[in-house]
This record gives structure tokens, C-alpha cells and sequence, in this order.
RNA sequence: GCGGGCGUGAUGGAAUGGUAGACAUAUCGGACUUAAAAUCCGAAGGGCGUAUGCCCGUGUGGGUUCGAGUCCCACCGCCCGCACCA
């Protein structure tokens, strides 16, 4: 019988449905086992990156259940989103109706895979039974003090009459729409993350299981620096202006003070200043996307006001308004030194302010001309007359000494600043968890009363126009003042999709339950054993998610255990498929689809016209490339299994890998040769074979290598270890007994990767109940170590020759025969050797 | 600018400081076949050589070591993250 993947892959899916055997419950007698793969946005069909993510999660849950765990694997969807309201303005029809298909289709298109997930804890962010007990947080964070609203500077589109994020704002117009974005002031809430950040820092230590360059990142994203406060008067008397400063050791090329257009002192002058309304108003304007940051002219204006150096009371420095200098960093004020900071020196040579030098470099005495001098922290520096008395130290010594001087004569204060802001949640739109809180008239913000959550979305909307649908519903926020009873209105701004990723997984653990979390629950699953997931949500996504954990803890949804939920962490990398490009008359580039293109020797030629096309290798699948692999027609043609076996199998994990036709076909026919050996070996008769031990023997070391694979997240060198035990295993001419024992082994230590072909195989050769019950092999040490082993020798590091002897002889005795060596008695000519090493089952090293 | 990572055959990639290139793709040869496909067996880093073999070889240059793809230093190239952060 040829091997028919369709066929028994819905056999064995039926099977394990009817032993209902992913289906989690927490019990006592087995360790439990969490395992996690990021949730999909329920885009519309799923990816072959979906695939290969999912497929990783699988061989874990499945090789945790081998071994004894009670596993949880669960699958959801991140279903609010823009997107769905994109679709809604674009195609028309409802986001909702246009998320449940996308939902319902690919949950199809992901079971045939066979993965081995507890579908009845499936649910989607936009079920009202989910954001209901999302709000339900929201209000207890609030209690808590955890949430706040303030006002606050957004992008916004004067057209779609919505926020933007960052990352909507290309080249200062909205992405949408093309108009101009301006900077306007909005009252939105905010989680208090920020007061987490040495908290949400220092945890990062214990994540040992983490990509080091993830904790990396957000240690990055968190900024901590410690720096200074300095109060610099007024020569006018007022206010004295608070600059904010981590350089603090170059107050002697102090010659400028800048403060930020949105400093309550920039405002208060603009009131009499049209000059400077204008310049605050265009600073507005300004695009805040990186690369215009990086082209956009540094500008100032001279308020006129002038104040006292704090070290040098004799000199006054001009008070400026910058267009670069950021409200919400530090204290939005800054003192400018020219001589050691580039963006300063360029600021004071187009205005001529000033530059002057507080340090030299030793044994260099230039002065600073058009490039700053800003030395590494750890490089010594000649300070000039230094007012705390240092002189040729390093300028972090020069830093410190300087902060404690500030401190010791009441003149500055040292401070800490973290870099990390306030988690603003509010998005004027309609697909999204609506924020539970009404405004009265009589008594201001009212929380929601929790009987009264849900705060349902209203599904009568339209998408026509632009704006937020629930602002101009005509009803939808009227309701009465939940503290006082009079007629209010409901909050209509929804929350950041961020949230509703930030708990999913406490979530999973009791998805319906009538309360977020069930203690019993999430204190027996949580933590998250092991996650895995894009690099993409290194930073926000994971840090959201830590502190959640946190507030979930105070508000007393959360063990203290769990407030860092995610124990191990892996970034996997992504599928990747060749592009295949000619170019048309004007040079533009001309995408053509694999099916339309042939591989000659020569090169890839169109089919149709023979056209060379240029191959671009491991391009990230696009539709517009037309690059894209579909998952679905990969199983129709090959099978689960061999989809799963081939996305695994060529790069490691964490690595990209390149989605190849020739690739595919490959897995497939191994596969096929597995399921042909296991016929053999089942129509074998009974009796006596050759090399029995040596089968047995390659079989152990199979199963420690695949395991310590698997283990170690090694998934592509397991998988050569099983093409090399199946290559041993059909040249075998073991007896019956013994191969049956092997080929049920392979297909246990397959069973991760192709789950369907080794039920199949597991069946075939009559084992008991199913393969996915069964119990991991074992290796048997004893049968790992070889009795003779072959030692290389080197003669001065470089192989001369190779010796067999007993794998336990002894040292000295392997020095006897190494010297015998033909090659070694002539390397030496008859003289002693210098050095002899020895490593016992490695090598020998001569040296002459 | 700051921070991090990576550079190994034609290709994807293996290799606790110990025989570099496992395994796979592509390629070539052979068996089977009238033939092809499928299947099976085999070759294969580069150079010289009939061959035993010898020389070279993990981006480049140095260093540590009996021994370096692996550790250290410098450089080159590519990739990623952050960034008017004071």
C-alpha cells in the first residue's frame, strides 16, 4: 500500500478527538506542563509561518506528554484590531461578521495540521465573554490606582478624526487618509506602568530562559539613567528653571539653557509672544517619525530671559526654546554644552552661542572646533579647573564626583530616570474592548458597575464615514450615571489591542469562568512553562504582558508566583521563499509565481517566453512578491505530516527558513520510505538475524540524541538523527524481533514531528493503544558507549593517522600504541616527543 | 550615534576547545527499465597526483593553546533593535 497522508491523517485527528486526549484538567499526579504559541490575528488565512510556529509548540506539547506531564496547550485568537475596520470601510459589511469567518476558516485550515491543542478553551479577544471580564481588570486596576487619565500630546488625523500611532504617521500625513497629522492635546487613560520600571528592570535578571537579547531590548526600552537636577535662577526672579542632566561634569561649557516648546514656561511666554506661538505651532506640526527627526533642522528661539550659571554666579546664560528638546524626557529642560555634545555644538554655531570646553583629552589641550569631544565613560579625561577638584579621571568618576559635589552644596539633586512612559491605552475606535467608565455631569468619571459588564459593543454601526463609530452612535452612550442615577454618557474610546494580550494566557487557564482568573486554576497552570512567539514582540507585547502579571497580582487575580508568567522563552525565525523577478520596459520589477518559472542549469527561465528571471533567495513572503505559500494546498499535496517534518527540519528554530519545492518533496519521500520500511519489517519473518546489538545499540543513541534535541530546542539536528537511524534501520538485517522494536522506537521518537505517520506505524505493528499515549523511550546508557573507539592522531595538532582501541583502556597504554604508529615513528625519526596528550575517546596529540 | 548578533562547500546548515563540512537540497555516476519517471546503490571542500599521499581550507590580520569554526584583540562585510533621551 503506497503512503497515503490524507487518508490517515484524518483517521488518526478522528482517533485522538475520540480519546479526548489533548483535552486539559488539572491533576495532582503528574507535573503540569504549559506550552504556548502566540495567538494569531485573525488576518483571514492562516501562513506557513503560522505553520512552522504552531508545529514547534506541537513537538513540545507532545514530547511533554511522552514524558509524563499534564499538558496545556491551548489556542485563541487577537481578534480586535484595525484591520477589521479597514476591511469594513473598504469592502463594507461588519468588523464582526468579517473576524468570525476569518476565525472560522482558519481554525479549518489549522486542524487537518493535527495539532495537538485543547480546542475547548479556544475563545477571541472580541468575545464579550472575554473583554467583559477585560473590563472587569479594568475596573479593579483602577481601584488600585494602577490606571489614571491625563492629558496628553497625539497624533492626530484631522480626517479619519482619529489617534495615530507612531507608525500610521509617514512623513507627517496620516497613512490612511493624507492629511497633515497635528499634535493635539487629549485627555486618555493610562496604566501606571512607568511606576513598575526598576521593578519590570531588575525581574529581567531571573529570566535565565529568556534570549538573552530580548532581555537585552527591553532593558534598552526601560532606560534607566541617573543623572541630576539642576535648578539654574532666574535673573528676573522668577521661576527657577530645572534642567535635567547626565552629563553634569561639563557645567563649565554650560552656555545655553533649552527648553521644550511644550514646557509650561514656553507656553506661558507664548501668551505674549506671537513670535513664539508660531514657533511652538510649527514645532507641533513636526513629523516625529525617525527619519524626519534625524533631517529636521534644529531650531530655537531666544526667549530673552537670562539665568545664573549655578557653579559660576558671575555668568548668565540665554534661555531657549528648542524645537528638539523632548517634554517627556527628564525634566524638559536642558543646559547645552557645545564643546561635548555634537547636536548642541551645531545648535550653538547657527545661533553663535558660545563654546567652551570643560575637559581635554590627556596630552591634547585643542579646543573644540566643529566636533564635539564625547568620550566613552571609561576613558580618562583632563578636567579644567574642576569646581569638586577632579582632574585627570575617567568621566564617569568626573560624573559621579560631580553629582555628590551638586548634592553636598544643595545646588542639584541626583535622580534616576527611566526612559520607560506611561502605557496610554485609549483608541478613538469602534473594534475594540470598550473602557467601562461613564461621565456624569454631577460626579465626573463613574466607574461601571461590574453587574453591568459587559459594556457590549453595539453592533449597529456604519463604517461610511470616518471617526469613531461609537461617538456618533445615536444612543449607544447614553446611560445613567451609575453613582447618581442621572442621565450620562458612557466613555467611548476603546482600548489598546495591546491589553487584550496582555492576560490571554492567564486567561487560558479558566477561559469560562465568570471572573478573569479562578484561583485554583491559574495558581495550578501558570506560569507560561514555555512561549514562543515572533521576535517582532520582544519589547512591548512581552513587557505589557510582565506588567499585567503585576497589577493582576495586586488586584488579586494573579499568584505572586506568576507575576513573570512566561518561564522560557523562544523567538523562532520566520519562512522565507525565493522571489522570482524580470523587469519590464521601464525597469520596474516584475514578480512571477513558482509554478510560472523553470530551473535550468543556466538559470531560472519564464516558462511561457523563456525570459530570464533573476532569483532572489529567502525573501520574506509577500502576496505582492508572489511568494506565498499556502498552507492548505502544502497539505492536500503532501500532507500534514510532511509540511510539519519539512519546516523543522532544515534551519534551526530560531533561524529563517527558506520554504523550497525540492525541500517539500524531500520530507515527503522520507516519509514514504518510513512508512514502506515499516511495512517490510511487519511481512519479515520470524527468527534469527545478523547484528541485532548494533541495531539495538544505534537505536539508544538515537533516542538520547533526538531527545537532548528536542530538549534543547535543537529540532533540525534531531531530525538528521532520524534520517540517519532510518538509514541503519533499513540496512539492518536484524532479526524481526529487533527491528519491529526499532522501526516502533523511530516512530515514537517521529511522533512529535509527524505525529499522524507514526500512529499509523504504531498500529501497524500492533502496539499498544496509541502512539500518542505512549510513554518516551528511554536510553540505555550502557549501550551508548562503544567498546572500541577510533582516536584520531595528531602529530603537532594536524591528523596523521588513527588508532582503534578499547573504548576503557588506559591512558598510558594508549600513549604505547599512538607512539608505535608507523606514522608517528617516522614523524619522530627516532627521537622522543616533546609532549604527549591524551583525551581519553578523543584524540591523541604528538608533539615533536 | 548607542546596543546586540552573524560570517563554514554550489545551497540550507552540523560540529561540550579535540578527525571541519553530520543531515538535507542541487549535481554527477551506476543498477533496474526498450526508454523515462519512480526506486535503490555510490561519488563529491579546493589544488596536485594513477595512487599510497601531500599541500591549502570555517570573512581578513594577529594572539592564547599540545590543539581554535569555537576563546581574546583589531579590521571588513551583512543583519537586527533603539535613538533629537540631554
Amino acid at each position: 500500500m503506497p503512503y497515503s497522508p490524507s487518508e490517515i491523517e484524518a483517521r488518526w485527528q478522528k482517533a485522538w478527538d475520540d480519546a479526548a486526549l489533548f483535552k486539559a484538567k488539572r491533576t495532582a499526579d503528574k507535573p503540569k506542563y504549559y506550552v504556548l504559541e502566540m495567538f494569531p490575528y485573525p488576518s483571514g488565512r492562516i501562513h506557513i509561518g503560522h505553520v512552522r510556529n504552531y508545529t514547534m509548540g506541537d513537538v513540545i506539547a507532545r514530547y511533554k506528554m511522552a514524558t509524563g506531564h499534564n499538558v496545556l496547550h491551548p489556542m485563541g485568537f487577537d481578534a480586535f484590531g484595525m484591520p477589521a475596520e479597514n476591511a469594513a470601510m473598504a469592502i463594507g459589511g461588519h468588523p464582526k461578521t468579517w473576524t468570525y469567518d476569518n476565525i472560522d476558516t482558519m481554525v479549518e485550515q489549522m486542524k487537518p495540521l493535527g495539532f495537538a491543542i485543547d480546542w475547548s478553551r479556544m475563545f477571541a479577544t472580541c468575545d464579550p465573554e472575554y473583554y467583559g471580564q477585560q473590563q472587569s481588570l479594568f475596573l479593579d486596576f483602577l481601584e488600585a490606582g494602577l490606571v489614571y487619565r491625563k492629558n496628553a500630546v497625539v497624533n492626530w488625523d484631522p480626517v479619519d478624526m482619529t489617534v495615530l500611532a507612531n507608525e500610521q504617521v509617514i512623513d507627517g500625513k496620516g497613512w490612511r487618509s493624507g492629511a497633515d497629522v497635528e499634535r493635539r492635546e487629549l485627555t486618555q487613560w493610562f496604566f501606571k506602568i512607568s511606576d513598575y520600571s526598576e521593578e519590570l528592570l531588575e525581574a529581567l535578571e531571573t529570566l535565565d530562559n529568556w534570549p538573552a537579547k530580548v532581555r537585552l531590548m527591553q532593558e534598552n526600552w526601560i532606560g534607566k539613567s541617573r543623572g541630576i537636577e539642576i535648578p539654574f535662577e532666574r535673573a528676573d526672579g522668577g521661576d527657577p528653571i530645572i534642567c535635567y542632566s547626565t552629563r553634569p561634569d561639563t557645567m563649565r561649557g554650560a552656555s545655553f539653557i533649552a527648553i521644550s516648546p511644550e514646557h509650561p514656561l514656553s507656553h506661558a511666554l507664548a501668551a505674549e509672544n506671537a513670535e513664539l506661538a508660531d514657533f511652538i505651532a510649527e514645532s507641533r506640526k513636526m513629523d516625529t517619525t525617525e527619519a524626519a527627526m534625524e533631517k529636521a533642522e534644529k531650531k530655537g528661539l531666544d526667549t530673552g530671559i537670562r539665568v545664573k550659571h549655578p557653579v559660576y554666579p558671575d555668568q548668565e546664560l540665554p534661555v531657549w526654546v528648542g524645537n528638539f528638546v523632548l517634554m517627556d524626557y527628564g525634566t524638559g529642560a536642558v543646559f547645552g554644552c557645545p564643546a561635548h555634545d555634537q547636536r548642541d555644538l551645531d545648535f550653538a554655531q547657527k545661533y553663535g552661542l558660545e563654546v567652551r570646553n570643560a575637559f581635554h583629552m590627556p596630552g591634547d589641550e585643542t579646543e573644540v572646533g566643529t566636533e564635539a569631544l564625547v568620550p566613552a565613560k571609561t576613558e580618562k579625561v583632563v578636567y579644567i579647573d574642576h569646581f569638586a577638584g577632579v582632574a585627570e579621571v575617567t568621566s564617569q568618576d568626573g560624573i559621579d564626583a560631580t553629582i555628590d559635589w551638586f548634592e553636598a552644596n544643595d545646588l542639584g539633586k541626583g535622580i534616576v530616570k527611566y526612559r520607560l512612559r506611561d502605557w496610554g491605552l485609549s483608541r478613538q475606535r469602534y473594534w475594540g474592548c470598550p473602557i467601562p467608565v461613564v461621565h456624569c455631569d454631577d460626579c465626573g468619571v463613574v466607574p461601571e458597575k461590574k453587574e453591568n459588564l459587559p459594556v457590549r459593543l453595539p453592533d449597529d454601526v456604519s463604517f461610511d464615514i470616518p471617526g469613531n463609530p461609537l461617538d456618533r452612535h445615536p444612543t449607544w452612550r447614553n446611560t445613567p450615571c451609575p453613582a447618581c442615577g442621572k442621565p450620562a454618557k458612557r466613555e467611548t474610546d476603546t482600548m489598546d489591542t495591546f491589553v487584550d494580550s496582555s492576560w490571554y494566557f492567564a486567561r487560558f487557564t479558566a477561559p469560562q469562568a465568570d471572573t478573569p482568573t479562578v484561583k485554583e486554576d491559574v495558581e495550578y497552570w501558570m506560569n507560561v512553562d514555555q512561549y514562543i512567539g515572533g521576535i517582532e514582540h520582544a519589547i512591548l507585547h512581552l513587557l505589557y504582558s510582565r506588567f499585567f502579571a503585576r497589577a493582576m497580582h495586586i488586584t488579586g487575580h494573579m499568584p505572586k508566583t506568576a507575576i513573570e508568567p512566561f518561564d522560557a522563552l523562544f523567538t523562532q525565525g520566520m519562512v522565507t521563499h525565493a522571489i522570482y523577478v524580470t523587469r519590464d520596459e521601464n525597469d520596474r520589477p516584475v514578480y512571477h509565481f513558482p509554478e510560472d518559472v523553470e530551473i535550468h542549469e543556466s538559470g531560472a527561465r519564464l516558462g511561457a517566453t523563456g525570459e530570464e528571471v533573476e532569483v532572489v533567495p529567502s525573501a520574506k513572503m509577500s502576496k505582492s512578491k508572489k511568494n506565498v505559500v499556502d498552507p492548505v494546498s502544502i497539505i492536500q499535496q503532501y500532507g500534514a505530516d510532511t509540511a510539519r517534518w519539512f519546516v523543522l527540519s532544515d534551519s534551526p528554530p530560531e533561524r529563517d527558513v527558506e520554504w523550497t519545492a525540492s525541500g517539500a518533496e524531500a520530507a515527503s519521500k522520507h516519509l514514504a520510505r518510513v512508512w514502506n520500511l515499516c511495512d517490510r519489517i511487519a511481512a519479515m519473518p520470524d527468527g534469527e538475524g545478523a547484528g541485532d546489538a548494533d541495531l539495538q545499540k544505534a537505536m539508544h543513541k538515537t533516542i538520547h540524541d533526538v531527545t537532548l534535541g528536542i530538549d534543547s530546542f535543537g529540532f533540525n539536528a534531531a531530525i538528521a538523527k532520524l534520517y540517519g537511524f532510518t538509514a541503519t534501520l533499513s540496512k539492518s538485517k536484524a532479526s524481526k524481533a529487533v527491528q519491529r522494536e526499532a522501526i516502533m522506537t523511530l516512530a515514537q521518537l517521529m511522533a512529535p514531528f509527524t505525529p499522524h505517520l507514526s500512529e499509523d506505524i504504531w498500529h501497524h505493528q500492533k502496539g499498544e493503544g496509541l502512539c500518542a499515549a505512549a510513554t518516551w523511550p528511554t536510553a540505555d546508557e550502557s549501550l551508548l558507549v562503544d567498546d572500541t573507539v577510533t582516536l584520531p592522531i595528531q602529530i603537532n595538532g594536524k591528523r596523521r593517522a588513527e588508532i582503534d582501541v578499547p573504548a576503557d583502556l588506559d591512558k598510558a597504554e594508549v600513549e604505547k600504541i599512538a607512539l608505535a604508529n608507523e606514522a608517528v615513528e617516522k614523524a619522530l625519526n627516532g627521537g622522543q616527543p616533546k609532549k604527549v596528550i591524551v583525551v581519553p575517546g578523543r584524540i591523541v596529540n604528538v608533539v615533536v
